[in-house]
DNA sequence: CGACATCAAATTGTATACAAATTTATTGAC
DNA sequence: GTCAATAAATTTGTATACAATTTGATGTCG
């Protein structure tokens, strides 16, 4: 995947920011993350520069890169927009899907099927990841599935939490299925409205989340 | 604005990539560019990864970059998407915009109006533009706000082929008036649906547009 | 003749050196 | 003591030099 210095030096900016250990509005000193990771200015910069494309960090010209961790407020935000993608395409794969990806997608739901009954959540949550991907070509826009995703991945940290909530775990499968009989009967509608609801649930749900986990890690 | 090096670079590649003189698929030689734009490669690389990050070109480990024009399936693709999210600006925005803000956009509709009678149609464009970034920030959701600010931004040059088409700018002013009028009376399902068409009908039109104009410029 | 290994040229990725800008410290006046 | 102006120091932006990877050619063997 990633053996550029550019890329590990993303990917572990990018574990120091969500876990915290980079608070939010903090200055990046490039020089000192440079000698942290061991690589010069430049893979560095090019690091930061991906991560403001992505969001997590906020560049001004001049005087540096800033630490951008949204709060709870963009957090719901976020889950709103993702909510409506993945709700259009729904209703779009309802439309449109081939037989041969529906079957695909019932495969990806077989083996989400799977992981909730060996209660594996992080299995589950891999799984399920893939079942919306499959969703999101089904849609059959292929600008709509590269935004869905870039999305999904962005909001990956905090979704992640979401499957260790108390029962979310087979109340998700149930939606699942739903989805699934919508697009498999063509009912745009349907599965549109499914899709909606089983993104937004976890953007509405997000503040009890937290308050039962205490401060974020 | 763009005082440095990498953004002059980076707005004169956007520039040759849609006026095509760099063509869908070209590899864009670094040092090539480097000496054709007078910089070092370091402004001109941060350049190429900035135009990465808004899809104009494919950035390939080791091999480099290339110029990724959308052709006109993505671009009715990508009309789709901001169909649907200006939509739900404008689902959200009549629930919940202020009366200053909507007192902004009466205003930003009026200068459309001047700009329609004038006959001028780069002023329309612009003052069009800003009334549609008005209602992304009264949909509430920063979040959403930014993502359709960007898709704006990125579909701006075929847009502005759009009002050349006989009886298009009187067309979008109707359509501003009946999206106005739908916020102000707090009717969201309208407001969706309005500002969805209004959207919708630039991608749907798009290949008659190219037809009367001949090979993309 | 074609497949494959090997080496040279070209191109991308990274490190370092230098220039420009911003921030901080210092000095002096009021 | 506060503020303004200025100079030093820190930090970002750019240029150049070097390393590593890829590409294409060449030659060898089957």
């Amino acid at each position: 995947m990633g053996r550029r210095a550019a890329d590990i030096v993303r990917e572990g900016l990018e574990q120091l920011i969500l876990t915290g250990e980079l608070a939010d509005g903090a200055h990046l000193d490039e020089v000192r993350l440079a000698t942290r990771f061991d690589v010069s200015r430049t893979p560095l910069r090019e690091a930061l520069q991906a991560l403001s494309a992505s969001g997590l960090v906020e560049l001004i010209p001049n005087r540096g890169a800033f630490v951008r961790n949204p709060g709870i407020q963009e957090m719901v935000e976020m889950f709103e927009v993702m909510a409506e993608l993945e709700g259009m395409c729904g209703r779009l794969a309802a439309r449109r899907v081939s037989e041969t990806a529906l079957a695909e997608i019932d495969g990806a739901a077989a083996r989400c099927e799977d992981a909730l009954a060996q209660g594996d959540s992080d299995e589950y949550y891999r799984r399920n990841e893939r079942f919306h991907q499959l969703l999101y070509a089904a849609s059959g826009n292929g600008f709509l599935a590269k935004e869905a995703l870039r999305l999904q991945k962005r909001l990956q940290p905090y979704r992640r939490m979401q499957l260790r909530v108390r029962g979310r775990m087979p109340q998700s499968m149930a939606e699942h299925r739903e989805i699934l009989d919508a697009i498999r009967a063509g009912d745009a509608t349907r599965a549109e409205r499914a899709l909606r609801a089983h993104v937004a649930v976890q953007g509405e749900k997000f503040n009890d989340l937290l308050a039962s986990l205490g401060p974020v890690a």
